[in-house]
DNA sequence: AGAATTCGTGACAGCGCTGTCATAATGCTT
DNA sequence: AAGCATTATGACAGCGCTGTCACGAATTCT
């Protein structure tokens, strides 16, 4: 840096302030000390940026999710404004039901004394953790979260909507019986989900039938567990919702063991577009999110928090996305 | 660390010996050291310690995996060592065949000055990149590399080994004609398998029959291309291995398509027990990595590469498990 | 026109730690 | 017992940057 200060001739601390690009330095001179940054190339030492304006220029992102898909689209996203604004990325897995998980993230505040957080559900519920941040003054951003009102720490889309949009398709298709197949009821995403499935009865005029809603838990057994249940009433539905892919394809393997042909005479949506929905016979309508996206946003809103000089940031609206596949198609076309 | 000086009677750089656990230090004081030091539960700062030692305490991990299971395994294994050794964690997911890869990097080494890097495959066969990282004096471990000669640099799984055991297993259920879908060829993991069916052959006297190795490039789609061209042989196969298991569901997708039954006319195997194996229906017989351990194995052998005063490190061996599902089974047994 | 403010810049200290070297204390040799 | 090697510790500087404050120049205000 000093080098860089000697070539432009300026003082170091106005080259701090170009890096940092902090208000008060003419036009002319920010120009001339960039032009030296760029010719050297220069990378300021983030080890003495850190210990000197004491913060880490380190961000946490905190999961706690099983599908991997999720969690590596997330850190895409996050890296990418990471890279930016010249930040770096600390990676979280954490378990939100464990009793340590507090004492975990004391540490790793700790020792990695990151600049502020990210966090996704279910951990964005989890109001013990918000408590321990806020009173350690941590600054964070929440994706997803149930409560969304403080829209300024929070990124999110509305699950209820494409939600319905896919329920429609369904209706569309002829389908008046929809088995839903909810997620963990208390997680963010599952309650939004179960609305739209609502939303779009009700626009139709198709009563809400209790019996043709089950509980799963977002795994892929607790989809083959809820599918039997819908697939032995009385009344059994034409088509299935499930909140994700996982019990979607616990789904297909119920009606495959019950000799029930996909999508002649049951259709079948899931949720999350992970990869196992391309690779299942037929393929599986889901809804895809931008997840890459959501995650860069939050980056940014948390980021922008942290630095003192920046522009202010308009986000882009977020939409999901329904990915129309073999699984669904019109009632009651028994080709088998 | 001033504090925890005076508390302890000695020098600050005393204490900081111990916190490195450097020798020359006797018993007595760096017990009493240690002792202030867990009272306050002392922290060294990073960033300090990064400054003055000139290291940046970082590790990077870099992959080009599209089976995100497989990337957040390794992240698991190195975040576990990295927090033992109090490393931090630098993902970098890239694209071997960028010919950007290089210049990113040395972006990345600039600005974060990661003191190792961990390398998976496809980037352990990248010659330009191995020499870019040795002219740079950057240290770095490979995973599962082809050449794994220099074993100081490098921690692996025998593919082959395991490879025997699952074509053993599907010729213990009577199956002669089986079946091979490689992988990318010049990878590393996929001569290494197709040499374990290779040999599982031999030593069952079956005779090499070049037309039932068909090449993949570890996709759905060419799983199912390769799939049909092997099921439309006009001596088809009884068995197929798939190189890994996103080719093995186009298997059953192809399968599907021409109405043969798994496992009644057709046993199936796949490879990496990526989720997808448990979901799909039959459940698909597949191989497992303790990929997590690899990569706690390679984050180790770096890390100590990088530290001055650590014990030697001796390595458990590391094994693939077969496990068995529904997708394989005798040969022949029509039940359709 | 003079006073009050704002702007653009630099001097300087110091963030919290570790490398280097000096020094004192101890052990070992002959 | 004197001399030498080794061990245990501390003094000190400085890693590369930024916060604080000071100061003159430019601008605005009355």
């Amino acid at each position: 840096m000093q080098d860089v200060a000697d070539r432009a001739g300026v003082s170091p601390k106005t080259v701090s302030r170009v890096v940092n690009n902090e208000p008060r330095v003419s036009e002319s001179t920010r120009k001339k000390i960039q032009k030296v940054i760029d010719e050297l190339s220069f990378q300021p030492n983030k080890s003495a940026q850190s210990l000197a304006a004491d913060r880490s220029l380190l961000i946490g992102l905190l999961y706690d999710n099983p599908s991997s898909t999720y969690v590596v689209d997330l850190q895409a996203g996050v890296l990418g404004v990471c890279h930016k604004f010249g930040y770096g990325l600390v990676i979280h897995p954490c378990e939100n039901d464990s009793p340590e998980l507090i004492q975990r993230l004391r540490e790793l505040l700790d020792s990695s004394r990151m600049d502020g957080l990210i966090l996704t559900p279910p951990m964005t519920e989890n109001q013990e953790l918000l408590d321990f941040l806020v009173s350690s003054g941590t600054p964070y951003v929440l994706i997803s979260p149930l409560d969304n009102s403080q829209s300024e720490l929070s990124v999110s889309v509305d699950d209820s909507v494409i939600t319905q949009q896919a329920i429609q398709s369904l209706i569309d298709f002829g389908h008046r019986r929809i088995g839903f197949i909810t997620g963990v009821r208390k997680r963010s995403g599952s309650e939004m989900r179960l609305l739209g499935y609502q939303q779009a009865l009700e626009k139709n005029n198709i009563s809400y039938d209790e019996s043709l809603v089950v509980e799963g838990n977002f795994t892929f057994g607790s989809g083959v567990l809820a599918a039997q249940e819908l697939l032995r009433h009385e009344n059994p539905p034409t088509a299935i919702f499930a909140s994700n892919d996982y019990m979607a394809a616990g789904v297909m393997k119920a009606a495959l063991q019950l000799r029930i042909s996909i999508p002649h005479e049951l259709s079948l949506c899931g949720f999350d577009d992970t990869p196992v929905a391309g690779y299942m016979s037929p393929g599986l309508t889901t809804i895809r999110h931008p997840l890459e996206r959501l995650a860069s946003h939050a980056g940014e809103l948390l980021i922008r928090q942290l630095k003192k000089h920046t522009q202010p940031f308009e986000a882009e609206t977020l939409k999901s996305e329904l990915i129309l596949r073999g699984s669904t198609g019109p009632v009651n076309n028994k080709t088998d």
